[in-house]
DNA sequence: GCCGGGTCGTTCGGGCTCAAAGTGTACGGC
DNA sequence: GCCGTACACTTTGAGCCCGAACGACCCGGC
């Protein structure tokens, strides 16, 4: 069960597999729970209210950026949400499937599609939302406000040197080189 | 840009949009900042040391716990990795066709089915793991290493009161009644 | 007017994701 | 020896996921 004692565990066996090399543990234990509770929180969320509505965490997340932000542009929903553009296009077919987000042409820019709710979608979010928040509340019930607080200050850190520095970073490790190309992905047409 | 100010705009609108309701902030907001930082974390080491042998961070974690623990039945390599069996039967295969991977059946009880590294797969992660984790000092080098140990406990409460209680804790959300069906999925043969 | 560089959303390919259904093995009771 | 229950992995179907390629569009310069 990955508890403390087999994160703990997992480390030693890992240290012993590198013989003299340093391992950074503290840093390899931050990272490898951030994962860890991530997936934890996605998975009782998908399951409990999310469930009844068939809808998946990333479906939610979108609508739940439309909501809170207005009609808004398909590239800066994406970015909210933490998605690609590519992803979006599918995502958001299915709320429009399930009628509760409309597509709109912008009226002055033909390259532009507006997101917004329609009044199913907005009435579905004052309903589910308020059950939302309650089991983040139920997730974090272990931390005090105050430790809450604390802990999203870190992982913004956290965020902030990949956003800021990230791309540098990956540029210098590649030394110069090309990156290496994704085995998947789209070729050219010949 | 998904930083600290956005965060906060986004909580006043949601507030906004739900007139008297009480919003948990912190709690909304760290769990938010989980995700956000779990993606971050996760898209700059697909990006970084694990772009070069086109592995996605699920290989990769995979390939981790067999190294670790050596040699390992297939659910509980599920386990610990966090992804279902039925995942984790898919890429397993996309790793035995890279050569990293070897999957046996148990000498005894014909149920099992065993993972472990070839030398191959020795090779690589005596290579890339030492890469991963100067990666995941990277990532998390605006806190300190007694700050990493606070986030990594903090995060591990999270993930107890899931694994502890969250079964539960949804059972006593549906009241009763039957977990809705989910829209995918095998269906009855008729 | 039109051409070329830039931007936008969509398409595409390979792969991951889950849960439910299905297949096959194990093992205790009779 | 056979039967039923339990267990372990695989298959399936619908959907998410990325990034590269693509086509439609915008706009400044000429």
């Amino acid at each position: 069960m990955p508890g403390q004692r087999s994160i703990t565990e997992a480390e030693n066996l890992a240290q012993a597999k590198l013989g003299g090399i340093r391992v950074r543990r503290e840093q390899m234990a931050a990272v490898a729970n951030i994962y860890r509770a991530a997936s934890a929180v996605r998975q009782h969320l998908e399951n409990s209210v999310l469930r009844g509505s068939d809808l998946t965490w990333t479906a939610f997340v979108v609508l739940w950026v439309v909501w809170v932000w207005g009609e808004s542009e398909t590239r800066h929903v994406a970015e909210e949400a933490g998605i690609s553009k590519g992803t979006l296009t599918g995502v958001s077919r299915t709320l429009e499937s399930r009628g509760l987000l409309r597509r709109t042409g912008h009226p002055t820019d033909g390259r532009l599609v507006l997101l917004a709710l329609t009044a199913g979608g907005e009435d579905f979010m004052s309903r589910v939302f308020p059950a939302f928040n309650e089991e983040e509340a139920f997730v974090t019930s272990r931390l005090s406000s105050e430790e809450c607080r604390d802990l999203a200050e870190m992982l913004r850190r956290v965020v902030l040197q990949v956003e800021e520095h990230g791309e540098d970073r990956r540029r210098s490790l590649l030394n110069g080189a090309d990156p290496a190309p994704r085995r998947s992905g789209r070729r050219a047409r010949e």
